[in-house]
RNA sequence: CGGGCUGUGGCGCAGCUUGGUAGCGCGCUUGUCUGGGGGACAAGAGGUCGCGGGUUCAAAUCCCGCCAGCCCGACCA
């Protein structure tokens, strides 16, 4: 969908957001984009709405989505444009858009269930759908790209983004003075930790600089932690931060990466991770070329700004609910709800009435689930060596009857009153009447992955008995003329839906 | 954006190093046989070799530029 600049320019998300939106202009070169999400317009029709009384509503649409993807991939997983059925509530208060929520809620994991998915509900970023509280359905799939934590007792579960867990306490030693020593060459936490006088990584202080908002930001990690760059960008309140290049970290502190440190550095925001809390002993680079300090108090060396939530959890480290090892999981998002609250009908204006007569702006959620993507997943959960096994409730059709010996005109007749007492009966059927060779139909039922398929041949309608096979498991039956309508109907509802 | 690679009948590819007649498989057309797990034989049709420029007597092949796509990484609600 081509939108105009206006309505994205409102939200603030025109110059929020990065090159993922597709942006480009008209002959009148007129600003335009080509829309990843539908918030704005939604928004604006909600504009329409005037009195508490229209609410709640919600909305929903099947709608073309474009994502200017750096690297579309992984098949129809990852691509620029795809569909999207996406639904939007709007309430009048927060308690509404709780119960509009916990209902999406519900009605996804019922649909993903139809789908024969099982969905795992996970903590996540609301990145730039901006708004508070954000969950998203994904599916274990090793064709995924997306790391979630789950507790195996099941108390627990969140993207990699936005995931916590335990923290194994650190014994440090007593105070000592700061100390700076010749490191030569060493340039990387390992380096450190093999060098003679280094310290263990966890006993390291990382020092990460980034560029948010054109500004220098320095992100402190413990050395033997990872950063996750969306909850920096979710801690610091922005939706795009890059890593500062090398030229730009020695002009502001005058030394390279694998020299860096935060002790006695002014004027660039200290964000540090909460690993780092209350941490002596520390080592990290003196940002003077093979140079590091131990010794380091974090409190007393170095004047951090805000201690934030920043590091990647591992499996086996302990939930944070019952202390049980967590897991680690790569997974296809499928889903993704947002409560966006007013994070888009205050900038808009949409506001309705009260029953006090007071103006208030709409609380609104936003609900999506990717078509193709969904999809994919089924496919990933769903086949074997010879092609797709489609669950019954998404099926193209339920069934395929492959007549074998098509210009024969009883087989062809046999074939057709089938075919009509199916439908008659509600079944959803389709014909193979190509003149080809039953290899190659049988082959190609397979492939395409209907549920069941009945073969009709000159063999069967003489003896009276036709074949039924079920996809998922290879099992025949050889059934009657007159029972296979019943037992068709039978099996397709003792098959997975 | 960094690294690697590909673009040749409808589809999948070979040919390019070493310039000279575009070839193979599948599919398609016609015919005969065949007919319950991807048939056999025979005869055919079908190609601006991604686009533009250059070198050359001669370019699918060598050189330059561009476009599209794929893989790894970075990035990605």
């Amino acid at each position: 969908m081509l939108h105009p600049a206006e309505p994205w320019q409102q939200s603030g998300r025109w110059d929020l957001i990065g090159d993922e939106l597709f942006r480009l202009k008209d002959r009148k070169e007129a600003d335009l984009c080509l829309a990843m999400t539908h918030e704005e317009i939604f928004t604006t029709l909600a504009l329409e709405l005037s009195s508490y009384k229209q609410l709640p509503q919600v909305w929903y649409q099947i709608q073309t989505k474009l994502r200017d993807e750096p690297r579309p991939k992984s098949g129809v997983l990852r691509v620029r444009e795809f569909t999207m059925k996406d639904s939007y509530s709007f309430d009048l208060d927060q308690a509404g858009l709780d119960v509009a929520f916990a209902n999406h809620y519900t009605a996804y994991q019922r649909i993903f269930a139809r789908l024969g998915l099982s969905a795992v509900p996970v903590e996540a970023s609301s990145g730039m759908m901006g708004g508070a509280g954000s969950v998203e359905f994904m599916v274990r799939s090793d064709a995924g790209e997306d790391w979630i934590v789950v507790c195996p007792t099941g108390d627990y579960s969140s993207n990699v983004e936005t995931a916590s867990a335990v923290l194994a306490p650190v014994e440090d030693p007593t105070p000592a003075s700061l100390e700076k020593f010749a490191t030569p060459g060493v340039r990387t936490i390992k380096g450190l930790e093999e060098f003679d006088g280094g310290a263990a990584a966890n006993r390291q202080i990382k020092s990460l600089f980034y560029v948010v908002d054109s500004d220098l930001v320095v992100v402190l990690m413990r050395g033997d932690h990872s950063l996750v760059e969306q909850k920096l960008l979710d801690g610091l309140s922005v939706v795009e931060a890059r890593p500062a290049t090398a030229d730009e970290i020695f002009a502001a502190v005058g030394a390279h990466p694998g020299s860096l440190g935060a002790v006695g550095v002014e004027g660039f925001r200290i964000v540090a991770d909460l690993a780092l809390k209350n941490r002596g002993g520390m080592t990290t680079g003196a940002n003077d070329d093979d140079f590091h300090l131990r010794n380091v108090d974090m409190d007393r060396d170095i004047r951090v700004d805000d201690w934030l939530d920043l590091r990647e959890v591992l499996g086996g480290e302990p939930c944070i609910n019952c202390g049980a090892p967590l897991e680690v999981e790569k997974t296809i998002e499928i889903g993704h709800i947002f409560k966006l609250g007013t994070r888009y009908s205050e900038p808009f204006g949409a506001t309705v009435l009260d029953e006090n007569g007071k103006s208030q702006s709409i609380f609104m959620g936003s609900y999506g689930i990717g078509v193709e993507r969904n999809m994919a997943a089924i496919v990933e959960a769903n086949h074997d060596s010879k092609g797709i096994i489609w669950p019954v409730s998404v099926a193209p059709y339920q069934v395929v009857i492959t007549v074998l010996r098509p210009e024969d005109a009883d087989t062809f007749g046999a074939a057709i009153r089938v075919y009509d007492e199916l439908r008659l009966a509600g079944v959803d059927v389709i014909l193979d009447d190509r003149n080809e060779r039953p290899g190659v139909k049988f082959a190609d039922a397979e492939l395409v992955g209907f549920p069941l398929r009945i073969t009709v041949g000159p063999r069967g309608v003489e003896s009276g008995f036709l074949e039924l096979v079920t996809r998922a498991t290879g099992e025949i039956e050889e059934v009657s003329v007159g029972d296979i309508v019943g037992v068709t109907r039978d099996r397709l509802v003792g098959s997975p839906q």
